[in-house]
This record gives structure tokens, sequence and C-alpha cells, in this order.
DNA sequence: AAATTCTACAACCGCCGCAGG
DNA sequence: GCCTGCGGCGGTTGTAGAATT
């Protein structure tokens, strides 16, 4: 037997609302507050069901509705959110702050959506459709852009369960005392972050940064790369400003890259560890208990949060040769961001990628013991890997608008 | 200038989960 | 445990205005 409609619809009206009624609903609110839906429509005045006034209220005029064209920071983070949440607009729509879930739904459908078809992209999977592959321009390092392409969002799809896994958990549990939920609410309030899985995984910001840091690659010795390089993860790490942003000055005067300075706990739950204090996993080779804690599940991941979290001590050090001679923070820090690629993307050429006998992390490029001493097999994997970021710097700049597109 | 098609988005519909009786 | 009503959600439709033919 099917439900009973929600009030009595004769006589009701239905369509567009009209400014009287607005005033009305309005009026009314302003001064009892909506109360029982149900109810409201008799007591403002209003020939409508209340599921109508709920919804007019809601998605238009609530005063701290935000109207108008979405920006490029809104439009990154509905794709990376769909790509991670699917359609809980409402889920995406605690993110957008002043967005509501049914104008975030239109504009996927109606802009967001096409853009992606138009770039032969899966809408619904994020993937390149397999037909992209074969209608590129035949140019082998096409495809070996979207091979790169493919293992990453691979990646991404691997942490993307595993956020998906946590975030029943967490909210599940509703546990605040969990240290990487409170860590990373921080002073914000709590309906900006959870659920957990819908926290941004990392994406173009940093791809744009680390692009305009090897934009700008010395052709000789000097240290302009490191510098661009550390104010990234120098801006990575700063989590105190976190919908803030940092240009890059381009020192050769050409270009600009800007990374959001949140992207350190972004990347790290997008990886499933937490920023700043899971870096134990590579210590020893096995899993410490805060680290399965936290989530992290595999070397990449550790790596990874392990680079960002010493990445801004990083000294001299070159980008074709690493070598430590003061700071092993600062080989650490570049070295553990490179085993997290290798991690990633699969590769088996890192010269030294084997945890060592002593307690200093384990990786290559410093002084440690059972180490060659240099990080050249990671850094090839940098250079391997920039065809990856030029691909995706140049579906950024295909797009009319610039909205970045993975 | 009129007709048609396209686009954007407001609004509706049906279903679901939850709470209270 | 069952029933009912409410609020919320996501899919879909309706409509107005813009663009195109």
């Amino acid at each position: 037997m099917g439900r009973s409609p929600c009030c009595e619809k004769v006589g009701l009206k239905k369509g567009p609302w009209t400014p009287e009624e607005d005033q009305k609903l309005l009026a009314y609110i302003e001064e009892h507050g909506h109360g029982s839906w149900r109810a409201l429509p008799a007591k403002a005045g209003l020939q409508r069901c209340g599921k109508s006034c709920r919804l007019r209220w809601t998605n238009y005029l609530r005063p701290d509705i935000k109207r108008g064209k979405f920006s490029l920071q809104e439009e990154q983070t509905i794709i990376q959110l769909h790509a991670l949440l699917g359609n809980r607009w409402s889920a995406i729509a605690t993110h957008l702050p002043k967005r509501t879930d049914n104008e975030i739904k239109n504009y996927w459908n109606t802009h967001l959506k096409k853009r992606l078809t138009k770039m032969g992209i899966d809408p619904v999977t994020h993937k390149p459709k397999t037909n992209a592959l074969g209608s590129g321009t035949g140019n082998p390092k096409d495809a070996a852009n979207l091979s790169h392409m493919a293992q990453w969002e691979s990646a991404r799809l691997e942490a993307e369960a595993r956020l998906v896994r946590e975030s029943k958990l967490l909210v599940s549990s509703n546990n605040n005392n969990n240290p990487l939920v409170s860590h990373q609410l921080g002073s914000a309030s709590a309906h900006q972050f959870l659920p957990k899985a819908a926290a941004v995984p990392p994406c173009l910001d940093v791809l744009k940064a680390w692009q305009g840091a090897w934009l700008t690659k010395p052709t000789n010795n000097n240290n302009n790369t490191n510098n661009n390089i550390m104010a990234c993860m120098m801006a990575m790490d700063d989590l105190e400003s976190p919908t803030s942003t940092l240009n890059f000055p381009d020192h050769s005067g050409s270009a600009t890259a800007t990374v959001t300075t949140n992207f350190a706990v972004q990347a790290a739950v997008g990886f499933g560890v937490d920023s700043l204090d899971d870096h134990h996993h590579d210590q020893n080779n096995t899993m410490s208990l805060q680290d399965i804690a936290f989530g992290c599940t595999d070397n990449a991941s550790a790596w990874f949060v392990e680079g960002f979290r010493t990445g801004n001590n990083i000294e001299n050090v070159t980008t074709t040769t690493i070598t430590s001679t003061t700071s092993t923070n600062s080989v650490h820090g570049l070295a553990n961001i490179m085993e997290g690629f290798a991690d990633v993307f699969g590769y088996n050429s890192v010269n030294d990628d084997q945890p060592n006998s002593s307690a200093d992390g384990g990786e290559e490029g410093g002084n440690n013991g059972g180490s060659d001493g240099s990080c050249a097999g990671a850094s090839g994997i940098f250079e391997e890997n920039k065809s990856y970021w030029n691909s995706i710097l140049n579906l950024v700049n295909a797009s009319p608008t610039g909205s970045p597109v993975f």
C-alpha cells in the first residue's frame, strides 16, 4: 500500500513561486521560524504544501545562500568530491559553503558533466573513455600520458575505496576523540569536514604547483627549482590558513603556479593518513598502531606524508642528483615524496627503496646505512612523470573556463 | 520576424530513514 | 514490533529565456 500524500493537495498551487508568496513565506519564517513544515502553509496563508514551502526556503529564500556563477575553486571541489562520493549531492554541498545540493546537482548536470564528456572523460567513473585512447593524435607520448593518468586514477580509486570505508566507520562510531578527525577539524565547524570521506584528494592544485616548479627547472645547477619545491611544500604544510592560496614566483618570470595551502591535509586524507603525525610506517617496514588507526595501509601513503612533513626543510637539493651533506631531513622530504610516487605508479626502478636497518626512516639519498647515497632513481621517476603532469595541465588549459578536469 | 531548439535552473515526485506513538 | 508522519535526498520534469535556424 502506498503512502498517503504528505498533505492535502486539492486546491494547492504548484509551479513557480510568485514574489508575493516568497514574501509571505519569508515573513512568516523570520517571525516564527519554520516549525512544522506541514502546518506552515496554513499559518502563513499560503496555498502550497509544506514540502513545497520547505524546498523554496532551503533552495532559494534562505538568507545564507550564495547565488551566481560557481568559482573555479568551487568547480574543482565539485569534480573532486563527485569522484569520491558520486551523486551524493547533499554530502558534496556540505563542503561548499552557502551552496545548496540542488544548485550543485543542477550545475553538475548542465555544465560539468558535459564538459567532462567533451574532454573524453566518463563523468560517472571519472576515467578516460576507452575510445579516447584510440582517438588521440597517434603520438606515442599521448598514449604514455594517458597510461600515466590511468595509473594515477587507479591509485586514486584505491584511496577512494579506503576513504569510503573509513567514513562509514567514523560516522557510525561518532567518535569525536578520533585524533585524525579532531586534528583536521581544528577551529572549523564540523559540517565542513564530515563525512571524512568527502575530503578532497590530491589533484590539480599540487600538480600545477609541481608543474610550476618543473617549468622553472634551471639548466645550471642553481637552486631555483629547489626553492619552488620548497615553497610548494611549505605552502602544503601551512595548516593555519586552510582556505588561502599562495603564489609561487616563477624564477624565469613567465608563469605562476598556485596551490591551496590546505593541500597537506587534503593529500594526506586522500591517501588515508594523517598529514602531520603519520610518518612511522616506513621506519621499520611494519605498520605501527598509529598507522593502522589512521588507515595508512601502504608504503605510498606513508612516504607521501613523510615527504610532505619534512619537505619544508629541503635545502641544497638538486632535482637530478640528491645528496645529503648537511640535513638528512632535507633529503628525506623529497625522497619520500618520490618514493610515494614510485609506489603509486608501480615503479620498480628506484635505486634504493628498501627500508634500511638503521632507524633513519629508511629513505635513500641520505647518509643512512645501506643506501647508495643518491636519489637518482627517484628523480628519474619525477622526470618520467613530467609527461603526466604536462598532460594534466594540457587538459586544464584546454578547458574553455580553465576549469580543472581530471 | 517567427519558429524551433537549446540551456539553465527552479520545482516537483517518489522513495527512504528515522522518530514517536 | 508495527504504523504513521515528517524531513531529507536524488532523479526528473517543467518552464522561461537565449540562441539558432
